[in-house]
RNA sequence: GCUCGGGUGGCGGAAUUGGCAGACGCGCCGGAUUUAGGUUCCGGUUCCGAAAGGAGUGCAGGUUCGAUUCCUGUCCCGAGCACCA
């Protein structure tokens, strides 16, 4: 069991409760772990984790210093240790790169300055600090991931998100965006799940073309992914934030008036010159928030009074800005081919720009009948010299080698995942090994100092500015530090850190990182922790490791879907440079993978009505939900109708007032009026949540447990139902009735060794008559081959993961030891231990009484079944006609097709049904069927 | 719009490889026990039909001796992504 108990959930209630975050998660544990307890879940505790532990953190401290002082290869596709780089540099096996050199003379690695240096390699590096615009959430006055901001607002609390250019820490999983993509086929993951972090990584084929400008001998390079339609692109956009759009710059190619006969309508706000133009569009698109920016897709954007030159025929088009070209993808500038791409096709609309069609909808087809624009599907090119006919496929291959011969393009593969913004401006969270120098540069922390522990702060909240809040612990920022140079034998990569100087000792002044790690950070890993959790020398045994994931990884993890784009990718990042490093042996995390579905609030009905009242049938009713805080201080379902615009508000239906009419549900009192039924998420705010707290105390723990596994498949989401768990509670009861007697005297009845049986143990027991033997004897008989089967069953299930059935099994074979008048004890105890991993308590306590032992019902070994006794010696075999279910014969089991057809020919009412007719075909599956053809 | 799931009684769901559709539970109906209610027990419960019988796994087709299961098309629901070039 762990607790990831960093981050923002634990630290904004701290904040609201002006409760220390270390107290908040410390009580919350507590609660936590005792109400797992009390549904007697069988997690090892001497396994238990903290994410907030320093002996905990000290590990994720030191898995960030890897990150820190590895780099990508991408000759061999893998994390290499830094001093691996700083050697190639060293030999001169890699050059410096030039922006290091001086015009005249390139620099050698020898004579670089560490300051130098170090600039140098955190290009290389996986965690890498950088200046560039992140995701600020004002209203918890940190930023965020990409992955944590949806549809422009925060996942945790739903606040307002934007952008905004600050210095952070970025981890360099781009790198790894191929190694993530690959990974998932192996992998025994839901497909959906494999399918949202493809999305996410979501890479792209295509090519890049390079565009020369009329005048310049500047070059824009566009990333498209159909190289194949360059002879239909019309015009450029660049993003507005693209620097050849940069005004201010000296040497900005924007000319400093239109163009002659630049059309009115390409002027943005009819600006006098195209550079005041650009500068009031940026303006402008600046001044939109994300949302807006998602939201209103109509297109906007101005001239640039720049031409590009078509290298594929060298025709002039104009250069435009546009904000729905990104910045963040591809090369931040596009070809526009408005005949085959639906949002050029708007703007040139908008913009009046010439439309062409370059590919057509059947091979030599262009002529023959107009079609459509913009045309989006693959096709056949047209108008296009050098690749005409071809399909679309090959088109864009062909293209892609004309451009390669010609020196204006080249194959790309794009990938829209972008680098782990890896800092938080908040306490809550692991504080970053880390000391910045006054030249700017920064270096790690030595491996000796971790733990870096979190400073206690009685003002931990947020400052209201950009600084963090440890940037107010000053006593802990600013330290005294030695720098220790690279030493291959001392450190195990031999990279440079720093320790705090010792008293006496000359140091160098540096301040410790001030901002925390994000709350991914802790569960990055945590499952290679519970694999060795005491381990003070390492974060995990080597052998340990190798034994529990044997080179494949965890053989099953059970997760909400919730993590897809985030912990899941993480994870599995970090995972992956780990195994590089050598230090785990499996390069995936997570071999199998289930996502539990969500339980559901009970199902409700909703009728809507006006404001005056009138009820409106569903078919009225706008789809698009909204909620709000009704009169009773609940939160209440509005819609509108579809047909007035008119608010209607939802009423929440008791379903004693609802039936079933047709295809949809009706009021009882007027069944004209259609209600909706569904179940909705738990929530406070619905009031609609389930307390386990509450269920336990009503029916017990094995019930909840029971419940929640009967309701359906696993991965499936399902709503509660209170009323389905009295339905488990009453089994319970049933099978309590069945072992322990309750009211009526226990019928559990034990062989005697000569052919008799007894009934009771110890001193109590007596000897059943030999009137009553004979009948147990017989129950014993009937219920043995119902028992081999239940177990087969329930083990099967099990593996399977199937719970509901394996329940439903033993709810049969508890229903066949009802109907027994003496139960065989050895029907009892295999019961017993097979409900044992549903319902331990109940099972544990009636395991007691039935075997007057203390012997644990988890220590009895696990019932075997026999294969022979899971089958009956006589079969009811269905007799088909046709194909349709015509009667059944009663054979051995085993018989071949001749004995069955003997048999079901001989049978009055398959004979009545042939009606004499000839029989075609016999078809026979061997026990489990005979069809007659006729 | 794109991608991935899914559609079976009044409800949750079962049918493991193409072979008896509706297991098990809830709910409902009837009966027994009870002064009554609750509990418990027994019986019934896919739909139409008094029955015989017929229909039936979103809809329309196809393959097959046989389809909830495989194929084609289509509709609906859910989830994710979405101006990603």
């Amino acid at each position: 069991m762990g607790w990831d108990a960093f981050g923002l959930p634990a630290e904004q209630y701290a904040i609201k409760t002006d409760t220390h975050p270390g107290v908040i998660t410390r009580k919350n544990i507590d609660r936590f772990r005792a109400q797992l307890q009390a549904i007697g879940f069988s997690y090892d505790w001497d396994r238990e984790v903290n994410t907030t532990d320093p002996l905990y953190y000290r590990w994720t401290q030191w898995i960030f210093l890897q990150l820190y002082n590895t780099w990508f290869d991408s000759a061999t596709g893998r994390g290499r240790p830094i001093r691996e780089l700083v050697a190639e540099f060293a030999t001169g096996l890699r050059p410096i790169p030039v922006e290091f050199s001086t015009p005249e003379k390139s620099i050698a690695w020898t004579d670089m300055t560490a300051s130098q240096r170090r600039k140098l390699l955190s290009g290389y590096r996986l965690a890498y600090e950088v200046e560039a615009p992140v995701n600020w959430c004002p209203a918890l006055g940190t930023v965020l991931a990409n992955e944590e901001v949806i549809d422009g607002k925060s996942e945790v609390g739903g606040f307002p998100v934007e952008r905004r250019p600050m210095r952070q820490w970025m981890l360099r999983i781009t790198a790894y965006a191929q190694r993530l993509l690959d990974g998932l086929e192996n992998l025994e993951w839901s497909e959906s799940l494999k399918q949202m972090q493809r999305n996410w990584i979501g890479r792209s084929d295509g090519a890049l073309v390079y565009f020369g400008l009329a005048g310049h001998s500047q070059v824009v390079t566009v990333f498209t992914t159909r190289p194949d339609t360059l002879f239909g692109a019309t015009y450029m956009v660049l993003a507005p934030e693209h620097p050849l759009a940069s005004v201010t710059s000296g040497r900005t190619l924007i000319p400093e008036d239109w163009p002659a006969e630049t059309p009115d309508c390409w002027k943005y706000n009819t600006a006098k010159t195209p550079r005041q133009a650009v500068q009031a569009y940026q303006q402008w698109t600046s001044s939109r928030s994300e949302r807006q920016r998602q939201e209103e897709t109509d297109k906007t954007g101005t001239f640039t009074g720049i031409f590009a030159i078509n290298p594929v025929n060298g025709r002039k088009i104009p250069v435009f800005i546009s904000d729905y070209v990104l910045m963040g993808y591809g090369s931040g500038a596009i070809m526009a081919v408005p005949g085959h791409d639906r949002r050029d096709f708007d703007f040139a609309c908008k913009f009046d720009l010439p439309i062409e069609q370059v590919v057509a909808q059947s091979p030599r087809g262009a002529a023959d009948k107009p079609v459509e624009l913009p045309l989006e599907q693959d096709g056949w090119a047209t108008n296009s010299p050098g690749i005409n006919d071809l399909p679309t496929a090959e088109a864009r291959a062909k293209m892609i080698d004309l451009l390669e011969a010609r020196g204006v393009g080249q194959r790309q593969v794009n990938f829209k995942i972008r680098d782990w913004l890896f800092s938080r401006q908040r306490y809550w969270g692991e504080p970053f090994p880390i000391v910045h120098l006054t030249d700017g540069t920064h270096v790690p922390l030595a491996e000796s100092e971790l733990p870096l522990e979190l400073p206690q702060l009685t003002d931990f909240k947020p400052t209201g500015t950009m600084d963090p809040p440890l940037s107010k612990a000053l006593a802990w920022r600013d330290i005294s530090v030695v720098i220790e140079p690279a030493d291959p034998a001392g450190s195990p990569h031999g990279a440079e850190h720093a320790r705090v100087a010792r008293p006496g000792e000359t140091g160098i002044p540096g301040r410790r990182e001030v901002n925390t790690m994000p709350q991914w950070a802790g569960s990055c890993w945590y499952y290679l922790r519970y694999l060795d959790p005491h381990n003070v020398r390492r974060f995990c045994d080597p052998e340990l490791e190798k034994f529990w994931m044997h080179g494949r990884g965890i053989d099953l993890y059970i997760g909400g879907v919730e993590h897809a784009v985030l912990h899941l990718l993480y994870s599995r990042f970090w995972h992956k440079v780990l195994f590089d490093l050598g230090q785990v042996s499996s390069d995936e995390p997570f071999h199998r993978l289930v996502n539990q579905g969500l339980i559901l609030g009970e199902a409700e009905y909703t009728a809507f009505a006006t404001e005056a009242g009138r009820m409106v049938p569903l078919a009225e009713v706008d789809t698009n939900w909204d909620s709000r805080l009704g009169p009773d201080g609940k939160t209440q379902i509005i819609s509108k109708s579809r047909q007035t615009g008119e608010l209607l508000t939802g009423r929440p239906c008791p379903p004693e007032e609802i039936e079933k009419r047709g295809d949809s549900f009706v009021l009882k009192a007027d069944s004209t009026i259609t209600v909706d039924a569904r179940s909705f998420k738990m929530s406070k705010s619905r009031g609609n949540v389930v307390n386990p707290d509450d269920v336990i105390r009503d029916y017990g723990a094995d019930s909840l447990r029971l419940f929640e596994m009967f309701m359906g498949p696993l991965e499936q989401v399902k709503p509660w139902s209170t009323t389905g768990v009295e339905g488990v509670y009453r089994f319970l009861q049933r099978v309590w009735r069945n072992i322990n007697g309750g009211d009526e005297p226990c019928r559990v009845v034990i062989p005697d060794g000569v052919g008799g049986w007894q009934l009771g143990r110890g001193p109590m027991a007596r000897p059943l008559t030999p009137a009553e033997a004979a009948v147990a004897t017989a129950d014993a008989e009937s219920i043995l081959r119902p028992m081999h089967r239940t177990i087969r069953k329930v083990t099967g299930d099990i593996e399977r993961l199937a719970f509901n059935t394996a329940i439903s099994g033993m709810m049969e074979f508890n229903n066949a030891l009802a109907k027994l008048t003496w139960i065989p004890d050895i029907a009892a105890r295999t019961l017993l231990r097979l409900l044992e991993p549903f319902a331990p308590h109940i099972a544990e306590e009636l395991h007691e009484q039935l075997t007057a032992s203390a012997q644990s019902i988890m220590t009895v070994a696990w019932p075997q079944w026999d294969e022979e006794l899971c089958t009956d010696s006589e079969l009811d075999l269905p007799v088909q006609i046709n194909g349709k279910l015509s009667g059944r014969v009663k054979v051995a089991n085993g018989s071949d097709a001749e004995t069955v057809a003997i048999a079901a020919l001989r049978d009055e009412i398959i004979q009545q049904k042939l009606a004499g007719r000839a029989i075609k075909k016999k078809v026979y599956i061997k026990d489990r069927m005979l069809n007659l053809v006729v």
